[in-house]
DNA sequence: AACAGGGAAACATCCGAGGTCTGTTGCAGG
DNA sequence: CCTGCAACAGACCTCGGATGTTTCCCTGTT
């Protein structure tokens, strides 16, 4: 195994047994190096490696630290990882998505605070009468984040806000080819802010449900894989 | 920006545009050093980091390639990131993985082929009846990877195997400290096998739920953190 | 045709020398 | 005493080259 891989898992190994804690700075580069037994460049390496999926945070000037290892800044390193997924792969984490979001919509009205549902509101009231797709994207986006957010559980909405990567870009594409796709989705997102309003999860679940797959539909019929034997294509009564 | 990472960037729009395809080799270092414009050293920086996160894959000797980017490999890199999280954050997997685990099994009872059910049952009986903890667990792993691959969603599989991880630990502690877990993970085995087998999904998602819940309570129990109020604590109903 | 040897190619690792940015310290002025 | 600016030191950033290791593949032999 490669020094630097060595050196990864050593520095993987100090935080997670608490030598190095959230926030604590490294040692410089040439004292840690010597620590490890390799040299500079393979220790950047690693370093590197760590930074880019939000466990370390380099500051030029400054020292190397280790981040706050909360779940929504590491989950967060998850949208670089989807963002190499290509259509064809589109409909599987439309798929998953589809399972969390009723659910996380359902704990946000059980839990999310009146302030938080008076915002999702004004998020609502906020959009224009004809907007244009991107800023209808971009709402989009901010209402089911905060939906997300509502839900309690900071996993699942860092979980939720990856996954919505690909789905807006589906999005948008529908938004462009799909007539009437802009009133269809402020009418659900209304209905879905009316349930949580409401304090009904089960009917904001619901809501939910009909919304992500409402999308799914039109994409696996656009993509013409209606007929994919290995697709969930049963609706599995989420909403029963 | 460094232009360490302005390289990452450049390497991930190459693969993303279709420059580089999977399973396509990279021009060597130095070449492609200087047409990034850059250091071989920074270079090797931005390489191992995608390396890490399993977009790319380096053979000394040989070349650097693009893997085959499938979900399976890229969501595996994220099973490294939750080893980051402790124990007052493994609830919140629990609650995503309470989430998924009984809508992937109850897609299974509709899509797993008889074949790989028969599988599934040979699992079960390999068992001592008196197995270690260590034994337990492992057998408890494969048996939920492969109701997740039965679900014939290669993300949804990833996802449920990465947060297999800090239940595991969990699993591992709850054998260790409560008697009569040991069996009663045995029963609730036999009675999501058996769900399958009958192709009834309902009945799979309820007993997926009820098995997935029981080390959740526990876990809430012993960590004291039941009157949280901030944590989901409604059943919410999957399997009604 | 099968096998062993050798050479070329590519990555692995290391070293050392500037460059750049940041946080701090100390001095001067209000 | 407080404020603001300037110089300093510390730490990371980038580079280029040299040497070691591994793999692939061509070649020659049996």
């Amino acid at each position: 195994m490669p020094v630097t891989d060595v050196a990864i898992d050593k520095i993987k190994d100090m935080i997670i047994s608490g030598e190095l804690a959230p926030g604590d700075r490294l040692p410089k580069e040439a004292e840690l190096a010597q620590r490890l037994g390799l040299s500079r460049s393979s220790l950047r390496e690693a370093v590197k490696a760590l930074c880019l999926i939000r466990v370390l945070d380099v500051r030029q000037g400054d020292g190397t630290y280790v981040t706050s290892l909360e779940p929504n800044l590491l989950l967060d390193a998850m949208t670089f990882v989807v963002d190499f997924h290509r259509d064809d792969t589109v409909l599987d984490f439309l798929a998953v998505r589809r399972i969390l979001e009723p659910a996380a919509t359902a704990l946000a009205a059980l839990h999310m605070s009146d302030a938080d549902i008076a915002e999702l509101g004004t998020l609502l009231s906020e959009l224009e009468d004809s907007p244009t797709v991107e800023a209808l994207v971009a709402n989009d986006l901010q209402f089911h984040r905060k939906i997300a957010d509502g839900s309690g559980n900071p996993v699942l909405c860092s979980l939720l806000d990856s996954l919505s990567g690909p789905t807006a870009r589906a999005r948008i594409w529908r938004g462009l080819t799909q007539e009437g796709a802009v009133a269809k989705t402020r009418e659900q997102h209304t209905a879905i802010y009316e349930a949580i309003a409401a304090r009904e999860p089960e009917l904001a679940r619901s809501w939910a449900t009909v919304h992500v797959a409402g999308v799914e539909q039109w994409l696996r019929n656009a993509l013409g894989t209606a007929d994919d034997p290995t697709a969930p294509d049963e609706p599995a009564a989420e909403a029963s």
